[in-house]
DNA sequence: TGACAATGTGTGTGATAACACTTAAAATAC
DNA sequence: GTATTTTAAGTGTTATCACACACATTGTCA
């Protein structure tokens, strides 16, 4: 079954270096997971980056989060977020305040059918999580996570702007 | 320098489980690196996907590929990878010719200055993954690539379909 | 206090992605 | 040999992304 990426792919070449090797294969196993995770939330009408909001937006309860906090706390990068909520707000996941003593400030909290929706897909989600990786062991999902820390913290950073 | 995903994303609670902070963890370092490989890329005018078409056809050669062949290797799901070569067709990157034998197939191949840019980026490439991967030792990354094939082996599969 | 910088948000616009559908050619069945 | 199925490519359309820019509010400092 543990077929490598090489192959999975059809390259004939081999990888340039164990770096670029560790890079593809982050980057198709994280598509492999979100594209299934994708399908998984069609159903309930909201994307994976939406169900991330969701999430980030019952974290910070009542008060909500204003635009860029949630932006800074994404998974992924998302430049619109306004019109993301846009569009969760058309849908009635999420509404939004500006703020009285910062009048620059427009807090984002849940709806009720916001918070109704994303407390029904804990247990949806929780078993895709499972599935996808219910045959690592607890040790080998340890050893993962902290090898993609290391791999986060290390060289680079971001743009220096 | 060692922070983790929860600091990253500043999330109050812990995961629910090891197996969802592997997810996140995967989905979130692919994120990282892939943006600082766009931005990488955007001064030579091509994103990763179509670098990735790029790398692609070189190892194809002169035979070339067909759309769906092409489409079945790269990185990451792309259902309109009609359009894709299109524009990289405008860009004078790639050539298409349909077939004599078969009708219904289209070979796609690089140009010259399609293979020109390839060729000249894979120094700038090789240069990224040792910024971004270099200060894992060989046995970390011998380690991480092999969990992150056992990861895709297992659970679920593609869509029954 | 009045100019100026910093911060937070929203908008205009073009490029890209995603989905369903169509067309063309070849293979298969009868 | 004709009808049917299968395979490959392309198209129409809508939604989404991404960038640069604009606007409003607040903080800073002479």
């Amino acid at each position: 079954m543990t077929s490598d990426l090489r192959a999975e792919i059809r390259q004939s070449q081999p990888f340039a270096s164990l770096r670029q090797e560790a890079q593809l294969n982050v980057v198709r196993t994280s598509a492999v997971l979100t594209d299934a995770f994708e399908r998984l939330l069609r159903p309930y009408g909201i994307t994976a980056t939406q169900y991330n909001v969701l999430r980030i937006l019952r974290g910070a309860g009542a008060a909500g989060l204003c635009r860029n906090d949630l932006r800074d706390r994404l998974l992924t990068r998302m430049p619109d977020v306004t019109r993301l909520l846009d569009r969760m707000a058309d849908a009635g996941l999420v509404e939004r305040e500006r703020s009285t003593e910062d009048r620059r400030l427009v807090a984002t909290r849940l709806t009720a059918q916001g918070r109704r929706l994303v407390d029904e897909l804990d247990a949806v989600v929780a078993a895709e999580h499972d599935r996808r990786l219910g045959h690592l062991s607890d040790a080998e999902l340890a050893t993962l996570i902290e090898l993609l820390t290391h791999a986060r913290a290390g060289g680079g950073g971001a743009d220096p702007d």
